[in-house]
RNA sequence: GCGCGCGUGGCGGAAUUGGCAGACGCACUAGAUUUAGGUUCUAGCGGUAACCCCGUGCAGGUUCAAGUCCUGUCGUGCGCACCA
């Protein structure tokens, strides 16, 4: 050991060691206690950033803590290793996608390494390998045999840069989610997951995810939007078909005074065709195609709509309402129509003020402010129905209820649900992904690869324009295949799939990723399903958490998966900040790990980390605080350094004798029982770090004491070495060697702590007067209620404080504080 | 507009159950060590000259006691948003 902390040689020496020792290898140990810690796995960009430094960290020292308390711990990593940037550089530097992944995974590998992480890299997994894209393809093929994709020709989302389509979920503020560039509508046949058969589970299901913040919980449950409400079925006069809608208020049904067709309708063609409304339509409806979705969802949009000549039945009263269409009334949500209740719904009050359509109201507030026949506003709210025949006097609960009844009785419609969820579109034009396994026969239609033929390798005589088609179709060996069904010619499906999906399933096949004959073995994944603790980053509230759901799910239904939920617990880290923003490269306050690691070492960098801020919150950097974590392991090496020779030789056994030894062992104990606490029952590193900083300040005051106990002082400074090595794992095994032990600490049990030690002889205790702090006194502690309020009433300053006042009310909280109450 | 968070010293943050507000760290100040700087060590550090007193965004309320609970309000961050 050098006198210097030489941190360079140290964590150079230790993650050697581990990875010789096969220090973090698991395997499957049935009837021991088993915990799956996962952090998100990367994309492979190739640099490793403070988020990724912040999120890995966290995850290593609960990994670490748990293995110390005995626990099997699954600590895996994997590479998200498909995606657009592989193929935008090989665009750019004619690199291929494949040479610039592997290059680049090759690289964080060991940035990771250097940092000293836990992982078990036997289960390292790459989502662009094929041996992994094999079993993406196999699920894809069991999605399809269980009718749960589907191709369909849609208007979708086009993103112009990225040249391909994106999924709802990908569309933000109706930009690209990667790029930001707006996004436009394209009509498209593209492959579907059904997602919203899943709808139901995927909302329910969260009642039970005690673990996850309501955050994101309220978040998924907003993107699924569960409405309940009725569908109803209005006539239109001279015309076959009716004109279905969807409603929240059936309450309101005898209110309609006008209807609303989306303009991209599939009826407003048929209505209008050969009348004298026919041209003004079309324009119309170019108008709003050609306005982006921003636009158009914008609330501030101005409410525009067009009569198309025709008139709808009310089939609760038979009366005609005009039918319009407008730029508020969207396609892709409920049935593409609505009915228009001016009097209690704010955007057709609007749109009814506009262009002069009359207001019924059928909803009495029961409010003598609000005139009913001239309204400023719409009433949104419920209350008595008027103006609605049999309803009359109802209120709206009952009448929803009634009115439901009714529709059904009559068919006119029926209750229903409605969800704001779109099925999950899966195909993109791009060529970095895993091929959709499917064949287009003119016999057969669409139909899957075999099994056996899988993996749909990725070809490679491809060429990257970034333009037009898929790149896929510029192969010459990938197209023309042989269909798995009738043996006739097939065309492969050219699209790859959505790199979404290679993330909705990796938790499952670190269970057993090597396995070559099936996706996992179900035995494995029983052991360790559900991941007990997940880990990451809170921008994937929604995408990936649902999806990953929504995979784990399905994999149930079919018998792989052994959970109903992937992630018991999910801790949703903070950003990492300087100067109050987010770092980026156009801000230019980037600060690289490598840099950090090479000035101060990876235990500093943890360190840091660690103890500036709460897992779930932002973290802002800090240069000195940096400094200030260095000092602080520098101080404890010097401790170890110092002492180690004669602890070394120091008696195991010891008796806390002296007023010193009692006041180290009260430190030592609370030291660890909170360190403990703070790992176990909620993740507050800075607290517990806090702690064990107070223990070090405590030592650094017991050594220079007259009367050492050597042995006190041995198990002071080991257990010291021992709650620390969670957070910095290289200095403490180093310490841990120095202190004369062979081999890795991480074999240790976790210390022990002794509650009798952590409570003091003696408690300060608070007099307050009117609950106003007056003096402070020491009594013994464990008291009971009564005997408290006599020694503290025993005591000269509190008879002091009593002199001459008139005590109302005397309130003991034992070992806390006497409050008096005087007049 | 709706939903969910968050507002505590110069700064990051602590106070887990309503019970001493400001743990721990950073920055700062003074002193010791050092030829000097750095390192290290010691002490101080919410406001106020000061004891009293005042202090957890603001205004109320409940309570013997409120950073913590309730009502309102302002600010701020995030999510969703013409969702019928």
């Amino acid at each position: 050991m050098q006198a210097n902390y030489n941190f360079t040689e140290i964590e150079k020496k230790w993650q050697t060691h581990w990875e010789k020792t096969q220090q973090f290898q698991t395997t499957e140990e049935p009837g021991r206690d088993k915990f799956y810690l996962l952090e998100m796995f990367p994309y492979p960009s190739g640099k490793l950033h403070m988020g990724h430094v912040r999120n890995y960290s966290i995850g290593d020292v609960i990994a670490r803590h748990l293995t110390m308390k005995g626990k099997n711990v699954l600590h895996p990593m994997g590479w998200d290793s498909f995606g657009l940037p592989a193929e935008n550089a090989a665009i750019k530097n004619g690199i291929h996608p494949n040479v610039w992944t592997w290059d680049n995974i090759t690289e964080m590998r060991e940035q990771l390494k250097t940092l000293g992480f836990s992982y078990d890299w036997e289960r390292e997994v790459a989502t662009c390998h094929p041996d992994y894209y094999k079993w993406m393809q196999w699920i894809f093929i069991q999605f399809f045999n269980h009718g749960l994709a589907y191709k369909k020709k849609n208007p979708v989302n086009w993103c112009p840069s990225c040249q391909t389509v994106l999924a709802n979920e990908q569309v933000v503020e109706g930009g690209c989610e990667r790029c930001h560039t707006p996004v436009g509508k394209k009509d498209l046949e593209q492959w579907y997951l059904k997602i919203t058969d899943y709808a139901e589970r995927l909302l329910n299901d969260m009642d039970g995810l005690d673990g996850w913040p309501t955050k994101v919980k309220t978040m998924q449950r907003n993107w699924i939007g569960k409405s309940i409400g009725a569908e109803v079925d209005f006539p239109i006069s001279g015309f076959a078909e009716t004109m279905r809608i969807f409603t929240t208020r059936p309450d309101t049904l005898f209110g309609v005074t006008y209807m609303v067709l989306s303009p991209e309708h599939p009826y407003v063609e048929k209505l209008v065709a050969g009348t004298e409304y026919q041209n003004q339509v079309a324009d119309f409806r170019k108008k709003v195609q050609y306005l982006s979705d921003i636009d158009r969802t914008s609330t501030t949009l101005e409410k525009e709509g067009l009569f198309i000549g025709r008139y709808a039945v009310n089939p609760m009263n038979g009366k005609e309402v005009p039918i319009y269409i407008a730029n508020y009334v969207l396609m892709d949500y409920g049935t593409g129509a609505i009915m228009a209740v001016p009097a209690h719904d704010q955007r057709d009050f609007d749109f009814a003020v506009k262009y002069e359509i009359p207001i019924v109201p059928v909803i009495d507030p029961c409010d003598d402010t609000i005139d009913l026949y001239d309204l400023k506003e719409a009433f949104v709210s419920e209350g008595k129905l008027i103006n609605s025949g049999p309803f009359d006097g109802l209120d709206s609960e009952t009448a929803i209820e009634q009115i439901n009844q009714y529709l059904e009785k009559e068919n006119i419609g029926k209750k229903t649900v409605n969800f704001r969820l779109r099925d999950w579109l899966i195909s993109r034009q791009r060529y970095w992904g895993a091929p959709i396994p499917m064949l287009h026969c003119d016999h057969c239609g669409w139909v899957p690869e075999r099994l056996e033929n899988l993996p749909v390798l990725l070809p490679t005589d491809v060429e990257f324009t970034g333009k037009g088609e898929s790149p896929l179709t510029t192969s010459k060996t990938f197209l023309e295949a042989e269909c798995p069904t009738c043996g006739g010619k097939a065309t492969r499906e050219i699209d790859t799939m959505d790199t979404f999906l290679d993330s909705s399933w990796y938790f499952l096949r670190y269970t057993d990723a090597k396995n070559e004959m099936e996706i996992w073995d179900k035995d494995k994944a029983k052991y360790w399903m559900p991941v007990d603790q997940y880990i990451g980053g809170v921008e994937h509230a929604i995408l990936h958490l649902l999806y990953a759901r929504f995979f784990n799910k399905f994999l149930y239904d079919i018998g792989y998966a052994p959970s109903v939920e992937p992630f018991t617990n999910l801790l949703t880290q903070g950003m990492v900040l300087k100067d109050g923003t987010k770092m980026s490269k156009s801000k230019g306050n980037v600060v690289s790990p490598e840099e950090i690691i090479q000035k101060y070492g990876a235990d500093t960098a943890r360190l840091f980390i660690l103890f500036a801020a709460p897992p779930e919150k932002e973290l802002e950097w800090s240069d000195a605080g940096v400094e200030g974590s260095f000092r602080f392991l520098n101080r404890v090496y010097r401790l170890v350094f110092e002492l180690r020779d004669e602890l070394k030789d120091a008696p195991k056994e010891y008796t806390v004798a002296t007023e010193d030894d009692k006041e180290l062992a009260y430190h030592l104990h609370s030291a660890i029982k909170k360190v403990t606490e703070d790992l176990g029952n909620r993740f507050n590193f800075n607290t517990a770090l806090s702690a064990v900083m107070i223990l070090v300040n405590e030592l650094y005051r017991y050594k220079t004491v007259r009367e050492r106990n050597e042995g006190l002082l041995r198990h002071a400074v080991e257990s010291l070495v021992l709650v620390l090595a969670p957070f910095t794992p290289h200095i403490c095994e180093e310490m841990w060697e120095q202190l004369g032990h062979a081999g890795s600490l991480y074999k240790e049990p976790w210390p022990t702590y002794d509650e009798k030690a952590t409570i003091k002889d003696e408690v300060e205790i608070v007099v307050q007067i009117n609950g106003k702090g007056k003096e402070k006194i020491y009594v013994a502690s464990g008291l009971s209620k009564e005997a408290f309020l006599e020694e503290t009433l025993a005591n000269p300053k509190v008879g002091a404080l009593l002199e001459g006042r008139q005590v109302v009310k005397m309130i003991p909280v034992p070992g806390k504080l006497l409050n008096i109450v005087v007049k």
